[in-house]
DNA sequence: CGCATTCTTGATAGTAGTCAAAACCGGTGG
DNA sequence: CCACCGGTTTTGACTACTATCAAGAATGCG
């Protein structure tokens, strides 16, 4: 699919349209390649649904030092907070299509989102291993994993993020996350069809890798 | 406060009584120093409250690595899950006592216990910086921060946990934290009471490295 | 086709991990 | 009250992994 950079903020649907089984759905959004979706302090008011494209919710510290808390790849909900205001940054990655919700009642929200919540809490926790107990192959095979899960299970697929951005979801540096793609490589556990386009060889030792 | 060890298990208060407000309260379950109160794999039907005491949620790697992704501490609920089904281990830390309640109708559930999951949500994320970004001595600062506000703010308090606890939280190892602790005492950031009851001397200090 | 960006590779340094042993604390029993 | 015992914590010496700094290659876009 090729999709043309459009304006920051362009809304591809600006009225609510109904989907087939007459639900209400809001206006779809296109953000540009690294356009702000919300920032760290913001209202938070609304929820967020990608359709296409990539986000990363990160934060920064103050010396500049960045970690990418999560990816949102098309279909996911993101944008959970509490005390209605954001925690985090959130930006498009590459061009990127949102539906913005507009939380409407406190009651339906929570009975249609909590199993949504959940899943972004039981992902979280369970980064918190790869962070705090996994070295660097381990994490980057992790990492590989779970995009090839997360986009279908296919061997082949898209990386939409750069490598500073795997980077900073992993912990790492760039270089290192580079020197471990070539490792993976060297061994034919991976192939490389461009820079952003992994193959997976050797399924089984890319899981094992990740323990 | 002494309290008793009690056997695993045992009940506190057999039958449910009801709160000032009337509301049906769920009976408190006492738990001895390391018991499980819940495993990975089990299904998940209940949330748990601690009265008193506090809880280590983990998960172990297959060569035994351990990553404690929270502490709860009294008044925090913990357990919600995904799938129906845990994804970590639940241990008390001290002799813990766990108001157990189990989940009657999705919709109470979920309308009460939304703002909850949040916040286990934006805590894992927060420690996602802390894991993914910080040095030793950030992430030892950060934790005593921590601890000290969830305990009332109070420049004096105890910590629950062991070293090996700590260790496992920041992701690093038991030298290390002990390392950084005798750095701060050093300093003349922190003072110990005790090997398990912190003060904290210098906050500010101890505030700006956290970041 | 050429330039800017991103990625890879190499050399070196630093932080935290590992292994080992000593010190300390808390609890028990004389 | 004090000595002893087991486990936890601290300290020390050394290793290893990853970060940092610095070029150099490749990619992709205009």
């Amino acid at each position: 699919m090729t999709i043309h950079p459009l304006p920051t903020g362009f809304d591809a649907f600006p009225f609510a349209v109904a989907d087939a089984s007459g639900n209400a759905l809001q206006p779809v959004t296109c953000f540009d390649p690294g356009a702000e979706i919300y920032a760290q302090g913001e209202k938070a008011d609304c929820l967020y649904q990608v359709e296409f494209g990539a986000v990363r919710v990160y934060r920064l510290l103050a010396d500049g030092r960045r970690q990418i808390a999560a990816f949102h790849m098309a279909g996911e909900v993101f944008g959970f907070e509490t005390d209605g205001s954001h925690h985090f940054f959130a930006e498009a990655i590459g061009t990127t299509g949102i539906r913005i919700m507009r939380l409407a009642s406190a009651g339906d929200v929570s009975r249609a989102l909590l199993p949504l919540a959940l899943k972004s809490l039981v992902r979280a926790q369970e980064h918190l291993l790869v962070l705090g107990r996994q070295h660097a192959p381990e994490r980057v095979a992790a990492f590989l994993v779970d995009m090839a899960e997360r986009q279908g299970g296919d061997t082949r697929f898209d990386l939409p993020m750069s490598r500073m951005d795997i980077a900073d979801y992993l912990g790492l540096t760039i270089e290192t996350v580079s020197r471990v793609f070539t490792k993976l490589k060297e061994k034919g556990v991976i192939r490389l069809a461009s820079l952003r386009c992994v193959e997976i060889v050797r399924w089984h030792a890319l899981r094992e890798m990740s323990e």
